[in-house]
RNA sequence: GGUCCGGUAGCUCAGCUGGAUAGAGCAUCAGCCUUCUAAGCUGGUGGUCAUUGGUUCGAAUCCAAUCCGGAUCACCA
C-alpha cells in the first residue's frame, strides 16, 4: 500500500476511535503531499470533519495529530496551519523504504491479475508507408500493454493490417500502369514507399482524368463515378474477391513489400507485436452474427434486402450492418474480428487504439456487441487519441502534407548526432557505440514527445519543438541516467548492486529537504503506473520522470555522493540515485524508451 | 442541426474523483563549471484558468447557459 494510502488509513481508524458513532468514510478524507513551503510531508485535510465533528480547525487538528502520533510509527511531528494538518513523516519510514528497494528491479509493478487484455495499434493499410499520425498510434499502444503488463495483466499486442479494399486496388492498378514491373529492387526504394508513390500516382491521374472528363462536358459527380481509372480499381475489387488468380498474386506480391517495409520501421522504432491479424482473412465474418441478430429480432430487414440496426433510443441513429446485395460494410467485420479476438484469447478487455475521428464507429461498435448479447462486448475498449496536427493544419496524405514515419526518425537520430558533435560529448565511444546513442537519444526524443501529452487530446506537432533536446525531453531523462551510472561506474558499483552492499547501514542522521524529496517521489512511483493503467494514460509516467529527474539533478548539485561527508551520507545517498535510476529504466523501458548509460 | 471532445503564461502542456499564494518546459532576463557529466542547476519576468451565473466553509476543478475551435452523424474504411 502506498503512503498516501496508509496515511488516509491511520486517518480513518484514528477517526473512528477518537469519535465513535461518527459518520466517517474513508473515502471523504483527502490526503496531499505538503506544498514545499510548509513543514511536513503529506497534509490530512481537515475542513470536511469540522462541520461534521462540530470542531474547530486546530481542536480538531491536534486531537486527530496526537493521535496519529501515538497509534502509528509512521510519523515524527505535526503542524497546523488554517485548517490543514501536516504530517511529517519519520526519517525512517524513508530509509526504510530505500534499503528494502534500492535494487528492486519490480518496483512499481503490482501482483498479477490473470486478466488477459489485447492492445491493438498501429493497423496500418497496406498502401503507404507509415507516417507521423501513425506514429502516435503506435508508441500508445505499445506503452500503454507495457503499462498493462507491469499492473499484472497477460498482454497481447496485435496488429490489425487493412490489406484489402478499394484503397489497395488503387495502388496496385496505378502500379501496373506505370511502373513498367517496377520493384523495391530494381527501384532501390522501400517497398512500403514504392506502394505509397503508386497511390499517390493514382489519385494525380484519376484527378487529371476528372478534369479531363468535366473539360469535356460531364458533371463533376458524374466525372467522379465515370473516370476510368476508378472503374478499372473497381472492377480489381471485384476480381480480388472472386480470387482471381492474376489479381491474387499481384495483390500479394504488392503486399509483401510493404510488410517488408513495414518490419524494417516497426524494428528500428523497437515496436513488436505478439499476434497479426489481416482484414483479408476476416473481412467475411461477422455476417453470422448478423444473420443470429435477425433471428433474435434485434436486427430488422429493410425493403430492399439491407440489414439494419436501430440504436435511436440510445440517442443514435440506425446503421447499416449488410448490403442489399449481402455483402458486409466496415463494421460487419469489426464485430466479427471482436468475436474472434475475444475467442482466441478468452479476452476479459481488448483495447482499440485508434483515433477519436471514430468515436462514433467505436460507440456503435459495443453497442450492437451489447445488444446482440455477445460476451466480448463489456471488454472493448476505445482507447481514443486525438489526432497529430502540423501547425498548418491536418496532414493529407493526399495533399502531400504527411510527415513520413522513416523520415522522421532519420531526421530524429541525424539531429541527436549534431547536437553530441556541438557539446563536444564523442570522446571514449567506438563508431559503433556512438551509432547506436545516436538512435537512443534521437529514438527517445521522438518518442517521448508523442507520449508526453494526454493521449485524449490532439497534439500539435511543432518540427522546431520536438527537435529540442532540452527541457522536457527522453534526453533530459537520459542524461539525468547516464549521470548516475557516470557516479557508480567509478564507486565501482554495478547498475543493482546486492541488498549486502549496504548491509551495514543505519540511519543516525537527519535526512536532507533534497534527499527527501526524491525518496518521496520514488514512493509514489507504484501509484503512478497504477494511474497510468486505470485512466489508459502513459504521459503519466512521462511526467513522473521528468520530474523524478529533475529532483535527481536538483540533489545532485545540492550533495556530493561520492565525497558525502560521511559514509552514512554516502550509502544512503547511492542507494538514493541507484533507486533513482532503476525507476527511470523502469518508466522509460515501459514506454519503450532506452537509457544509455554514458552519453 | 444532434451527439461527443477541447479552451489554463507569448508558445507547448501539467493540474480537473473540489482544498493552502494555479505549476512545468520552451522563449526571455540575471547568476553558477579548479569539485561525481553545464544535454545541468539557482533566481527574475510572464495568468481575467474562454465568458456569465449557480452549488460550497472553499471552484481552474462540480452544475447550467453562452462564445470559440475540432471530430462525427455514408450501402467509405
Amino acid at each position: 500500500m502506498s503512503l498516501a494510502a496508509q496515511i488516509k488509513h491511520a486517518t480513518y481508524t484514528a477517526l473512528l476511535e477518537l469519535f465513535p458513532g461518527a459518520d466517517i468514510a474513508e473515502t471523504s478524507i483527502t490526503v496531499n503531499q505538503t506544498k514545499p513551503e510548509f513543514k511536513g510531508d503529506y497534509t490530512i485535510v481537515l475542513f470536511p470533519f469540522v462541520k461534521l465533528l462540530r470542531m474547530k480547525p486546530d481542536e480538531l487538528g491536534n486531537k486527530l495529530g496526537a493521535a496519529l502520533l501515538s497509534t502509528s510509527t509512521l510519523f515524527d511531528s505535526y503542524e497546523i496551519v488554517s485548517g490543514f494538518l501536516n504530517m511529517t513523516v519519520n526519517d525512517n519510514f524513508w530509509s526504510g523504504l530505500l534499503q528494502e528497494n534500492f535494487n528492486n528491479e519490480h518496483f512499481g509493478e503490482q501482483a498479477t491479475t490473470g486478466k488477459n487484455v489485447m492492445v491493438e495499434y498501429s493497423s496500418p493499410n497496406t498502401n503507404k508507408p507509415l507516417h507521423f499520425g501513425h506514429m502516435r498510434n503506435i508508441f500508445l499502444g505499445y506503452a500503454m500493454a507495457g503499462v498493462l503488463k507491469r499492473t499484472g495483466n497477460n498482454v497481447v499486442k496485435a496488429n490489425l493490417i487493412n490489406d484489402r479494399g478499394i484503397h489497395i486496388c488503387k495502388s496496385m492498378i496505378a502500379w501496373q500502369r506505370y511502373a513498367n514491373g517496377a520493384t523495391p529492387e530494381t527501384a532501390n526504394e522501400k517497398g512500403d514507399h514504392l506502394v505509397g508513390d503508386y497511390y499517390v500516382k493514382f489519385n494525380d491521374a484519376y484527378k487529371q482524368e476528372i478534369k479531363e472528363l468535366v473539360a469535356g462536358g460531364m458533371d463533376e459527380a458524374t466525372a467522379e463515378k465515370e473516370a476510368p481509372i476508378m472503374k478499372e480499381a473497381q472492377e480489381m475489387l471485384r476480381k480480388w474477391e472472386a480470387g482471381e488468380p492474376e489479381v491474387y498474386q499481384l495483390w500479394q506480391t504488392m503486399n509483401g513489400w510493404v510488410y517488408k517495409g513495414f518490419d524494417a520501421t516497426y524494428k528500428r522504432m523497437g515496436i513488436d507485436f505478439d499476434k497479426m491479424y489481416y482484414e483479408s482473412d476476416t473481412y467475411l465474418l461477422g455476417k453470422s452474427i448478423v444473420e443470429e441478430g435477425l433471428k433474435k429480432g434485434v436486427l430488422f430487414k429493410k425493403d430492399d434486402g439491407s440489414v439494419w440496426i436501430d440504436l435511436t433510443d440510445e440517442g443514435l441513429d440506425q446503421k447499416l450492418l449488410l448490403r442489399g446485395d449481402g455483402t458486409s460494410v466496415y463494421i460487419t467485420q469489426d464485430l466479427g474480428t471482436a468475436k474472434l479476438k475475444y475467442n482466441d484469447f478468452k479476452l476479459d478487455q481488448s483495447i482499440y487504439v485508434i483515433a477519436d475521428e471514430q468515436n462514433y464507429h467505436m460507440q456503435v461498435l459495443k453497442l450492437i456487441l451489447k445488444k446482440l448479447g455477445e460476451p466480448c462486448a463489456d471488454g472493448i475498449f476505445h482507447l481514443s487519441y486525438g489526432m497529430v496536427e502540423l501547425p498548418t493544419g491536418r496532414m493529407k496524405s493526399r495533399e502531400g502534407t504527411v510527415v513520413d514515419a522513416d523520415d522522421m526518425i532519420d531526421e530524429m537520430i541525424s539531429l541527436a548526432q549534431q547536437q553530441t558533435e556541438a557539446a563536444g560529448k564523442t570522446e571514449g565511444f567506438t563508431t559503433e557505440e556512438l551509432a547506436t546513442l545516436y538512435e537512443t537519444i534521437g529514438l527517445g526524443a521522438l518518442k517521448f514527445y508523442l507520449l508526453r501529452v494526454d493521449p485524449k487530446k490532439k497534439m500539435i506537432f511543432n518540427p522546431q519543438e520536438s527537435i529540442d533536446l532540452h527541457g522536457f525531453t527522453a534526453t533530459f531523462i537520459q542524461y539525468a541516467h547516464a549521470r548516475i551510472c557516470s557516479i557508480l561506474r567509478k564507486e565501482g558499483l554495478p547498475k543493482l548492486p546486492a541488498k549486502e552492499t549496504f548491509a551495514s547501514f543505519t540511519l543516525t542522521l537527519p535526512v536532507t529537504p533534497a534527499e527527501k524529496k526524491l525518496a518521496v517521489t520514488l514512493e509514489q512511483y507504484p501509484d503512478i503506473m497504477n494511474d497510468a493503467a486505470n485512466e489508459h494514460n502513459p504521459s503519466l509516467l512521462c511526467n513522473y520522470s521528468f520530474q523524478l529527474a529533475q529532483q535527481f539533478n536538483s540533489f545532485y548539485d545540492e550533495h556530493s555522493i561520492s565525497k558525502a561527508e560521511n559514509e552514512e551520507k554516502k550509502q544512503l545517498r547511492l542507494m538514493l540515485i541507484i533507486m533513482t535510476a532503476q525507476t527511470l529504466r523502469h518508466a522509460m523501458q515501459v514506454l519503450g524508451i532506452r537509457l544509455p548509460e554514458k552519453m
